[in-house]
DNA sequence: ATGAAAGCGCTAACAG
DNA sequence: CTGTTAGCGCTTTCAT
């Protein structure tokens, strides 16, 4: 490449070690040559290697991260905190995506192992023993979002199940006869890690059984059909909590194609924040999971973890009811 | 780390560079010995060490990304392409955002040259004969996205004139009296680049002469207060055209709580077609700018730059005028 | 305070 | 067909 610790010892008449020595302060170093040594190297341009430098000490300043894909806005958000939160440590973020394929995922992990990442940033689309212990093969720091995996590796979130009954007691206390609940993902439980949903499920059991309000689950992807069906089979007042925005706004669209207003013939309520809410109108009552105060608390945790220092296994951030137009 | 070629080598009874010979498939090597190497690798688990090799052959397999932020839509579902097609290649995507700084941008190009990127893929914010030289003496592959820099380095991106110049003349055909540019960024073409929108505002401008259709341009970022202004001001038919989506759904976000509907007391038309149009009603009338093929594309001709081969510095992708509601 | 030498894990020239 | 040797650029004992 170009220049190197070498040159530098070289023209400044002392030898590579010392010129190390001038880098990294380790050692006793007579503070001119020093002076005299970066001097020299700022002018010749020097750049240390990383892959030199990391081959030899095993560190390479940077941190992988594993999520579904990033069309999706909620991850898009995420990773926007995480590269920036990263780079003020001066790290270096590897993005990958394993777009739903477990395969994919396992093969991207071990990439960035191999790429010798310090530490990993996981939004798992698996899960189960074998996955766990596969995760700890890799012998790498490792942080959950999201999706948790097992009390072994420490999970950064907001607590799904709190916020969800909170949501379902807000939706009761408006006068709806009955309340649905819309969660396509729990139909892939079989074989995809959707804990985050499976919470919002058990939310939402425990504050319906609670209130003792008439309820239902549509767990399925054809989710749109089957709200459209409900609402011009029968006329009570019917609310639909989505364990997601998306959802929300689909059901919105198909539902204003038959003259029906949301927050006026039905209600209805999502889950994220995303961002593109800020654009929409009537603006949907969501819950908003903070997902940038999470991204970056799990990078302030990866790093505790790749110091060594301990860290609980269950890390909650704070979310907020967003009181919108449509419940 | 693991397992060694070394280590291989040992219990193979063979030396180092046989184990490497059996992977890399260079020069001649007995079927037999390279299948036993191959085959003990695998039960010992055997990772190569991609930073030893990497050190040696200068060759990282990995490709760096320098964009202004994930948060918007438009980058977001760039970097999946790239990410996606970066892999298809079995190569690694780091990615920095540069968050519209250049003294950012310039500090990230450095890093990645640091970390050894085989090549660049970037939405430059920095312009001008200095950010070229810069660019230059990175002495890399290096291709622009959006925005262009020098007919040093290969642009991809779709004929933005020529699209604008088509969405004015559909705009002017629908008998609006008057056609309103709406391109904030304009008004920071003095510290940033922003080609792309000074590109849109030429064809803008070409054809609205070429109709002689009245007409006026926004180059400023109170453009929502502008355009409020302007519709209680006057009462002829008018229509805005948008340099970004986000823009128009401001717009529209305002105009709304004035009881002004699109389309019908007002024409409006985006740039981009961000997939969350999808989910808004009105449907806006926009431009597709394909942004995935054009990221595709983009990395299709740094592969080509990478393996040496000769490239047209400015490579046009096709576009879409998609025709909404909302003119 | 500085230097010599060894080595991180891999590959490429050159022998044999 | 295979092994020996050297070296990528850096850091780290261990001497001096």
């Amino acid at each position: 490449m170009g220049v190197t610790t070498k040159d530098i010892a070289r023209i400044c008449n002392v030898s590579r070690t010392t010129v190390s020595r001038a880098f990294n302060n380790t050692g006793r170093i007579n503070e001119d040559t020093k002076q005299y040594i970066l001097k020299t190297a700022k002018e010749l341009g020097y750049r240390p290697d990383i892959l030199a430098t990391s081959l030899k000490n095993g560190r390479t300043r940077s941190i992988g991260v594993v999520v579904f894909d990033v069309k999706n806005q909620y991850f898009a958000q995420m990773l926007n905190a995480i590269e920036v939160k990263a780079r003020r440590h001066d790290y270096f973020v590897n993005i990958t995506l394993h777009q739903k394929n477990k395969d994919l995922e396992h093969e991207l992990l071990q990439k960035l192992v191999d790429y010798r990442v310090e530490g990993i940033i996981l939004s798992a689309v698996s899960k189960g023993r074998e996955f766990e212990e596969y995760l700890k093969s890799l012998n790498k720091p490792v942080v959950l979002l999201g999706n948790r995996v097992s009390s072994d590796f420490p999970f950064v979130g907001i607590d799904e199940k709190k916020a969800s009954i909170e949501a379902v007691r807000m939706i009761s206390s408006r006068g709806y006869d009955r309340i649905v609940f819309v969660c396509p993902p729990l139909s892939d439980a079989d074989k995809e890690n959707v804990y985050t949903h499976e919470k919002r499920r058990e939310g939402f059991l425990s504050a319906v059984n609670e209130t003792g309000i008439q309820n239902e689950i549509i767990g399925t992807w054809d989710y749109v059909q089957k709200v459209a069906d409900i609402l011009t089979d029968q006329s009570n007042k019917t609310a639909f909590f989505c364990s997601g925005d998306v959802y929300a706004l689909d059901i919105m669209k198909e539902l204003r194609s038959k003259e029906l207003r949301a927050g006026l013939d039905y209600g209805i309520m999502g889950f994220d924040n995303i961002q593109f809410l800020g654009y929409m109108r009537p603006h949907l009552s969501t819950i908003d999971n903070s997902v940038e105060l999470v991204a970056e608390k799990a990078v302030d945790v990866l790093f505790d973890l790749m110091k060594g220092k301990e860290v609980k296994n269950k890390i909650y951030v704070e979310y907020k009811i967003i009181n919108g137009d449509t419940i």
